[in-house]
DNA sequence: ACATATTTGCAACATAATTGCAATAACATG
DNA sequence: CATGTTATTGCAATTATGTTGCAAATATGT
């Protein structure tokens, strides 16, 4: 229909969801980085012309759909990732490690690593895993040297 | 109980912190659970008696002098549980497993349980790892059948 | 019992997150 | 392109978690 779409609008509909200007700058921002995104750091680029309320909902519309993926770091503070792919509303497929560097403190998403499962005491019965690797990352790695 | 006391107030001796109401209590409750305690929950069984700040520094330094550990839960919720292993104020090494179930909802210290060890790509530098596994665990898993 | 360093309570502040509701914007339909 | 319906947003208020500074209280060695 509309070749003005972008993917991102795509996207939106896709889901069935509107395609608003606080979407569209959010999927914007998480796909222009390479590592998650910090609710602060949203919070902080996107400004007052959205309200934080907005932001809130947004991020949780996104997680619900499977286009995004909240990723807690140590100190608890939310970091989203757009989701690779195969995610949809009804089930997130990635498990994967996740890398927080304790130097510039980015949180990357190591998708090609998956989680090796733990053997637990009979009677637990494992449904998902989480796993942070904290460390120094390549990047940092590199620039040391 | 009375034994208890003791052994607690010599934890405290022992790590240079003064055996005072508060931390001679956040002692008992963490020690009579089989599974982490949340900072909620503390928070609520304490009362009024001790003041909240009271609490969070209690657990700040029990921390630090390795006698608990945080863990937090999938809401980013903090939950301490007491430290099994020699964890002291230089090193915890409690890199144990931690199954969250979804039933009951408590945190559970799976002591014998190590993380594996992820293959990461090279250029990342591995120094700690943080497991969350949820499902259901062994008590709840019992009540059903 | 006294001196002193530690610990505590209080008040104030900071930040993350949620809710209800009214105003607004997106978009399907005609 | 006007219009009605519905989803989305902004705003204000509220809750929860956690931190800081400071003065009062208390644990402990002497
Ligand atoms: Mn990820
Ligand atoms: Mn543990
Ligand atoms: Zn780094
Ligand atoms: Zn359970």
């Amino acid at each position: 229909m509309d070749n003005n779409i972008t993917r991102f609008e795509e996207l939106l509909v896709k889901n069935g969801l509107k395609r608003t200007g606080a979407r569209l700058q959010v999927l914007e921002i998480l796909s222009g980085r390479d590592s998650a995104t910090s609710q602060p750091y949203l919070e902080q680029v996107m400004g007052k012309v959205v309200d934080r309320v907005t932001l809130y909902r947004v991020l949780q519309a996104f997680e619900e759909k499977g286009i995004i993926h909240k990723v807690l770091d140590s100190h608890g503070t939310a970091n989203y990732a757009i989701c690779s792919d195969g995610c949809d509303a009804h089930q997130h497929h990635d498990e994967h490690v996740h890398f927080d560097c304790d130097n510039c403190h980015k949180i990357y998403c190591l998708e090609s690593v998956k989680i090796p499962v733990p053997k637990v005491p009979s009677g637990f019965k494992v449904q998902h895993l989480n796993l942070i690797a904290t460390g120094i990352c390549s990047a940092c790695t590199d620039k040391v040297n």
